[in-house]
DNA sequence: CATGAATGAGATTTCATTCAT
DNA sequence: CATGAATGAAATCTCATTCAT
């Protein structure tokens, strides 16, 4: 029972220490924030997040795990009502605003990060590519001929909408890009795909 | 003349440095290497680098910057003689190739780099760009009306290939994404461009 | 009560600091210690230092403060109980003596002092003047008005002490200065102040 | 014939050096000046100081040796022709102000130098201390009995300039110690020995 | 003699990690 | 479990000195 207690209290702390990473990855950038930023932020204390993580290193993996695993399960969610593709684009980058300055880290920093994190990233985006497959089929059967193969039409629009936030300082320094070009890049690219329908 | 044997010494040295640089930062990262790593692999010693350099990001600063140029010259260069639109996004490619592991580099990297890395980034960038807009407004009059804008298109070839690149470890773990895809990568645009043109 | 026993140790840590700091300064001047000096002669590591001190610089000036009080206070009190001006001069000395190698750093080191140490050089310098001016101005009456400004005498004094502070060296190999000449300065000081007012 | 011709050029760039390195402790503080200020300053080449001086070491003592002599002979010739003994300390501050930066220098910076500059510095002193003596002999010769001991008078006048050229930062900020407070130094020191005399 | 490129021994500072309390 | 003092391995940068030209 004591123990319960006890385990109550770590549970609490670690939800605390995952929450408080996330705020501060996403304002400070990953591989820049310190231990004791998140410490500092979380108000405990620096020893502390080596109770709960085995290294930085460990830490930068559950953070980009569990986030990673939530951005993917909205999206998976918000994907799922979708019939049109260019509704289940909406969705992506819906689920994506939410996370924006998270998700923006992990596009900048991705090959920086732990080795670990890199799975994370990629659960992340199979969550929008089994959708987004599958909208395509759907919608450009007879593209499928002539055709590009969706997952490249999928790699086209994962390219776009990471290369706006990539580079998001210059398109939209207030910081948020796919509130300003959400859908400018929903229309041009679906005005490009359904081009090849209307011949 | 003697003066000219001295400062052939130095400007060597400097280029030998450059070069070493460029390699040691294609192959370990940008900002994942050290001074020392540089001066180890240039066989000269560490405080050499600071007779050429005054600081670290002065350095980083200055082999981007010449590396940038060079890059942005040859895109050029090559673009020059395309009539064709596909014809100027292989010279793109194809610029790119030789130049692939630095400049994927400085994609992967970008947004950590020190600030005055950034302007030569987008020098490299307005290198294509120019004769991208002036291809697809030669090809694609008729398009322009109902049209996705020229920019737009541009940012959505860039956001593909820089998302192949920086996703090199997985599309091409041996190393040559655009080897490998780049002839998939213009098909596939030309396609989805020159589509619409078909109606 | 337990933060007690954490902040116990921390501040006796300081403490330790602190005092070798004093003493390492004392024997081998300020500006030339190094942190590594002060860390091995605290028998703690190189890092320590830092988790104490924002700086060399701020540690010199923290060490310097610290000191400086305490000579300031020293002499004040000692001061306090003189009637007569020779018995302040000898409480004077007899306050320089007890700090006599680290204050002679100050004095000889003083002008290339980080600018917060030369604060607390002042206002060592005031304790004791306080006291001078109202001990010559109860003593001298008469002389004040033919006379040399008690600021002057006080400057005589302080010049005379330190030139023999400075040039220890020379004086008193030994280390001792003050021990060996302090009874001539004061002394020799006093007749000539008193030569006036026997006339 | 030739050799001379190499001489002469060598013993200018070596006076040029001595001379500028002069300028440049004046101005920046002896310990504080780089070997490369004084070789920039003197417009020539970083290595050529070390044809002309073993080590820096060397040059700042054969520095302090030759305008040390040339202080102490200025000071010499000046004091010369003094009957009085206010008339030999007006010369002795007057051989200081030709030199004020630099002889400030040493003062503050004395115990700090190389071992060498030591003898340069103390025959400084005694080229006034001998006249200095002398005077006191003549002028004061009742006071010899009940008396200070003329090196004691010396010490304290010398102390007293010191002080003022020490701790002229507050003093005289603008630079000139002497100019400014020199006249009320030989005023009140003067004031003081003469006292004794009129009882 | 003069040059100045190259050297490399330090010095300070940061920060992830450990561990006694 | 939480704490935070202590650790020490890097990493950058400085500058006196050397030496080939």
């Amino acid at each position: 029972m004591k123990k319960t207690a006890r385990e109550l209290q770590k549970e609490q702390t670690k939800a605390l220490l995952l929450k408080t990473a996330y705020n501060v990855f996403s304002e400070k950038g990953i591989m820049n924030t310190r231990v004791s930023d998140i410490a500092q932020a979380a108000g405990v204390s620096h020893g502390t997040i080596f109770v709960h993580f085995r290294s930085q290193e460990a830490m930068i993996e559950e953070v980009v795990a569990v986030y990673g695993q939530k951005i993917a399960l909205r999206t998976h969610t918000l994907a799922q009502s979708c019939g049109h593709l260019s509704e289940l684009l909406r969705a992506h980058l819906h689920g994506i605003m939410e996370f924006e300055p998270f998700y923006t880290r992990l596009v900048i920093e991705n090959r920086l990060l732990p080795t670990g994190a890199k799975d994370s990233i990629i659960a992340i985006q199979s969550a929008i590519s089994f959708h987004f497959s599958q909208a395509v089929q759907r919608e450009l059967k007879s593209s499928q001929s002539d055709g590009i193969p969706s997952y490249l039409l999928f790699n086209m629009w994962m390219g776009l909408v990471h290369y706006y936030l990539a580079n998001g300082d210059l398109f939209a320094p207030e910081g948020h890009v796919i509130r300003r070009y959400g859908g400018t890049l929903i229309q041009s690219f679906m005005k490009l795909l359904t081009a090849k329908e209307e011949k």
